[in-house]
DNA sequence: CATATATTCTTGGCAACCAC
DNA sequence: GTGGTTGCCAAGAATATATG
């Protein structure tokens, strides 16, 4: 059966809402390409928009048992990638929670399907996972229910029990996050290295990969996927340009004026080290030619493309034999006329100092173009060209498995069979051919052959609707092969894309190689750079780094606005930063009540009771401000729950002049900016406002009160 | 602020590679 | 051709973030 009949006829085997019976082809058409709905492994790759090296990432249907919700799993999976352009990375997290229902199931029949079901699932999902996954997965759980619910008319209404806030409480998180913020000498130490001189190829180019990353915080792969023109210069404004993932309003990230040297050296010296990389990854979508790799693993793919090889090799006139009035000269792969050299300068000991080669290689020479003359293959060099040569494989022209080896850029047979026909017609090409003057005939043109095994060269990035975005010829960070590594010999004729995968690695080390100070080994553990809150080798992951750099625009001063601006969030994500705020905030208001350097009748207490005993004023500082509201001017340590504000959140005009429950923080410049402000309102407004207005001594206070703090003062 | 979706992080393991 | 080494892919686990 074929596989939208398949599909059709599950569909109405079990009455499916006839929203979805009319989609069916449609359906059927969404799958990836190859790929029926009998399968149970889909390649997905096309799916992903920044697949990086990979070509494949399959979606496993084999563990589920039962063929129905097997169907019906694949059916709701197509329907998300068909509707909402759903990406290949989000389809992929679906399916493991999908086929715990299977489990659940057992041998019941899939109409039969129930809220039990799903609880049981939530039950599995819960053994086998730890920390914030149950919870999303669950989440899952629930959407497939409702779906299955509307398509099949099950009475499915399972809705998560899974408690959201313990496992994944922001501020829990948040807490943690802070213990293992990164210690800012790390990343010092990380950009000073930059100027070492005994670095690695590796280190050289990743460390300046890793210097944009700290001046800008991208998401991993928005920095792997960087295009090559991405710097960008406005008057004295460095920024970077860059594709945006997860629904992106900008596409700029503008660098701190401080880094700006630091980020344009890292850069140049990128784009030299890319360069060749770029070059090479033009050519390649010029022409992509074959893929060899996959040919190597098929027989008749094999045996048709190495015919064509020897056909190609055999009719290239620079592989010929017999050249008349010639000899094949092999250490420097050319053709010279050994007899009218001989003749111009008088002797062959003379030709032979001129090419640099002992007398007795002139006479091989000699006797080469000779025989040449008269229709005959060169004979062995050794013995004084007595014997007939039986071995070529020195000859560079000749064909072989060692050329056919150069051409195809693989280095080895992984199938057998494959390298056993390959051998089979080498040889043929070779003896039957090529040493007796004649061309190796081409094979019967197959179509299909050629443009299955064609090389398909892969966009970057890729939009919606898989429209390329980004090529590698585009791309920053695209280098030769193995031209990071001194292990291996750089592929001149491939190129390798930096990916998350390869900048992770660098960060972090491979498991078997830590702490050996290898190649292989972390980066921290290798430059030996130590984190000075542990003294250990220092380690943290490319992810942190956003976060790091977060909280030193936050303590910086920045506004939280302007952050969130900065890191692309939308407007609506202000609040996650907000808390960030406040808690940065709060504690740095704790810092400055206790170091004297705040304003009001909070701080004067604190102050008071750390006279005669520091540990209950500790206890005082805690008490309020577990209760401190902040606002733009300042912190209220008024219980606005329980209690209301007698002034009317005039904080600056309270009958006791300046509110008791205000708490300013001298050194946080956002609150000096705000009551600058307030102060500035309050001076215009006395301009206009006519003296007999009660409005007048209304902000007549409001700006004696102000200058009464000292706040405008305050350095 | 919960929900839905989109990424990152970690690990095992295959096979390409190198040196002998 | 063999034995050890190394590059890095693929899959799965876990986290981050956009949105109504």
């Amino acid at each position: 059966m074929s596989s939208s009949a398949v599909l059709l006829n599950f569909l109405h085997k079990n009455e499916a809402d006839n929203a979805l019976v009319s989609i069916s082809s449609r359906l059927n058409d969404a799958l990836p390409p190859g790929v029926s709905f009998t399968d149970d492994q889909w390649n997905i790759i096309d799916w992903f928009k920044r697949p990086g090296n990979s070509k494949v990432r399959n979606l496993d249907f084999s563990l589920i048992q039962n063929q129905e919700l097997k169907l019906a799993i694949k059916t709701y999976l197509v329907e998300k990638r068909l509707l909402s352009y759903q990406e290949g990375n989000g389809l992929a997290a679906i399916l493991p929670p999908l086929c715990l229902i299977d489990e659940a199931l057992g041998a019941r029949p899939f109409n039969k399907i129930t809220n039990a079901v799903f609880e049981e699932t939530q039950e599995l999902i819960q053994q086998r996972y730890n920390k914030s996954v149950p919870y999303r997965m669950a989440g899952y759980l629930e959407l497939f229910g409702k779906w299955l619910a509307i398509n099949f008319g099950l009475r499915i209404t399972y809705t998560k029990k899974l408690n959201s806030n313990y496992y994944h409480g922001r501020k829990a998180t948040d807490e943690d996050r802070e213990n293992k913020l990164i210690h800012p000498h790390i990343l010092v130490d990380l950009i000073n290295a930059n100027q070492r001189e005994d670095l690695i190829e590796r280190d050289k180019f990743y460390l300046s990969v890793f210097t944009l990353l700290i001046g800008t915080g991208f998401r991993i792969n928005e920095l792997a996927t960087l295009p090559e023109d991405s710097l960008i210069e406005e008057g004295d404004r460095l920024g970077i340009r860059f594709f945006p993932e997860k629904k992106p309003k900008l596409d700029v990230r503008w660098i701190p004026n401080d880094w700006h040297e630091t980020v344009k050296d890292a850069y140049e010296r990128i784009l030299r080290l890319t360069d060749s990389g770029r070059t090479l990854a033009a050519e390649k979508r010029k022409s992509p030619g074959l893929d060899w790799t996959r040919i190597m693993q098929d027989p008749d793919a094999t045996r048709y493309f190495v015919i064509e090889f020897c056909h190609q090799w055999t009719s290239n006139l620079d592989h010929h034999l017999l050249i008349q009035g010639r000899a094949w000269f092999q250490s420097e792969r050319r053709y010279i006329d050994i007899i009218s050299l001989i003749g111009e300068l008088g002797s062959k000991s003379a030709a032979s100092r001129l090419l640099k080669v002992s007398r007795h290689t002139v006479d091989y020479l000699l006797d080469c173009q000779l025989r040449a003359g008269q229709g005959l293959l060169p004979r062995k060099a050794q013995g004084r060209c007595k014997g007939e040569r039986t071995d070529w494989d020195t000859d560079s022209r000749v064909i072989s498995m060692a050329r056919l080896f150069e051409h195809t850029n693989i280095s080895k047979f992984t199938n057998k069979e494959c390298h056993e026909i390959a051998i089979k017609l080498i040889e043929d090409a070779r003896d039957n051919y090529q040493l007796k003057g004649k061309t190796y005939p081409l094979p019967e043109s197959n179509s299909k052959l050629e443009k299955q095994f064609q090389r398909k060269e892969r966009p970057i990035i890729k939009d919606d609707e898989e429209n390329a975005v980004l090529w590698p010829e585009e791309a920053l960070l695209v280098i030769p092969k193995y031209s990071l590594t001194s292990k291996r010999r750089t592929k001149h004729n491939e190129y390798y894309f930096v990916s998350d995968g390869g900048i992770s690695r660098w960060l972090c080390g491979e498991l078997r190689s830590l702490g050996t100070g290898k190649e292989e080994d972390s980066v921290f553990s290798r430059l030996n750079i130590i984190d000075p809150k542990t003294e250990a080798i220092a380690k943290f992951t490319s992810h942190d780094i956003r976060h790091w750099l977060t909280t030193y625009y936050l303590e910086g001063g920045m506004p939280s606005e302007q952050v969130a601006l900065l890191f692309n969030r939308s407007e609506a994500q202000n609040h996650v930063y907000d808390q960030t705020l406040s808690t940065t905030r709060l504690k740095s208001l704790k810092n400055s009540i206790k170091e004297g350097n705040a304003i009001g009748h909070v701080a004067d207490t604190y102050s008071n009771i750390a006279t005669y005993s520091r540990k209950q004023a500790e206890e005082y500082l805690e008490a309020c401000t577990l209760q401190m509201n902040l606002m733009p001017h300042g912190g209220c340590s008024l219980n606005w729950g329980m209690e209301s504000c007698q002034n009317h959140n005039a904080c600056f005009n309270s009958p006791e002049g300046v509110c008791k429950s205000l708490c300013l923080d001298l050194n946080d410049p956002e609150t000096k900016k705000e009551v600058v402000q307030l102060h500035k309102e309050a001076a215009s407004a006395l301009l206009y406002i006519p003296e007999t207005s009660p409005q007048h001594s209304h902000y007549q206070s409001i700006k004696q009160n102000i200058e009464s703090t000292g706040v405008l003062n305050h350095e």
